[in-house]
DNA sequence: CTCCAGGAAATAA
DNA sequence: TTATTTCATGGA
């Protein structure tokens, strides 16, 4: 089925460091793997993405999962008629992103994976424990075989050397023993939904491997809190070297987070 | 060879 | 409290 929307650019959304399991597959192609169901799309154009599941499939799941929703294009516009000439440029280089809908306990584990990597390392270590942990599937639409993301018990059984084999070096502990917190309860991810920004970071970083920064991750990829703001290495320089540590996060309170995602996104494409 | 990658935890000051 | 050091691994 083909969606209309001016604010769903897929090369954007794929290489903007947010998901781990979008891929470019060709010229306009593209794959998603997310919540056990394997999906291609199609960049038709500017305005147009044809997606190769029913219409009842992308109602039921893949809708919300790309946010299609919400009003990207108002941001945008918003930021272009703004007086902030850095977040000008970014909007107008990164028009087209959304923030995902991610799976939380996905969102959780690949970002505990992420730190002191590269995008291709993460991506490269996530794909090793999904073939490892995860279950192998058929997509019954093009006959790809893909793996689902493990399950919080897979990875709470794994063994610490093939956590190794698949790259995660020192990151493994942080892994196995998040995801053990999790099969024990000792943080229950589903009611996360219904506690305040500061209380969903608070539980977070009691997690091995969770600090401030992983923990804005999960919260903003894993449960859509869009007013966090995670602070890497690339928008810690853009705070000190465009603003001068005098960025205030308040200006754009509801949704800090989608203006962080440009500004990584094109502080990215000028080196 | 060195340096860095969507950092966090342990340790020192 | 803040500042420094260490932690695997792969690629430039």
């Amino acid at each position: 089925m083909i969606i209309e929307n001016s604010n769903f650019i897929l090369e954007h959304i794929a290489s903007s460091g947010q998901c781990f399991r979008m891929n470019k597959t060709g010229d306009t192609q593209y794959s998603v793997i997310a919540k056990g169901r394997y999906l291609s799309l199609n960049q038709l154009n500017e305005n147009e993405v044809k997606l190769s599941c029913t219409e009842e499939e992308f109602q039921e799941f893949w809708s919300e999962y790309f946010d299609l929703s919400y009003d990207y294009e108002s941001i945008v516009k918003n930021l272009l008629a703004g007086e902030d000439e850095f977040l000008k440029k970014a909007a107008a280089y990164g028009y087209g992103l959304r923030i995902l809908k991610q799976d939380i306990f996905e969102a959780l584990i690949t970002f505990i994976i992420s730190q002191r990597k590269s995008i291709p390392a993460i991506k490269g270590c996530v794909e090793q424990i999904c073939q490892r942990f995860g279950e192998k599937r058929v997509d019954m639409v093009s006959g790809t075989v893909y793996y689902t993301f493990p399950t919080p018990v897979k990875l709470a059984e794994a063994a610490k050397e093939e956590l190794r084999e698949a790259g995660l070096g020192y990151r493994d502990e942080y892994v196995r023993k998040t995801a053990l917190a999790v099969v024990k309860g000792e943080i229950a991810l589903q009611n996360l939904k219904a506690l305040s920004y500061e209380e969903v970071l608070g539980e977070f970083m009691k997690l091995p491997g969770v600090g401030i920064k992983v923990a804005n991750c999960a919260a903003l990829y894993g449960l859509h809190r869009i007013d966090a703001f995670p602070i890497d290495v690339w928008i810690e320089r853009i705070l000190k070297e465009v603003y001068e540590n005098k960025f205030d996060v308040n200006t754009y309170k509801g949704y800090a987070g989608i203006v962080q995602q440009y500004m990584f996104y094109y502080i990215r494409s000028l080196s």
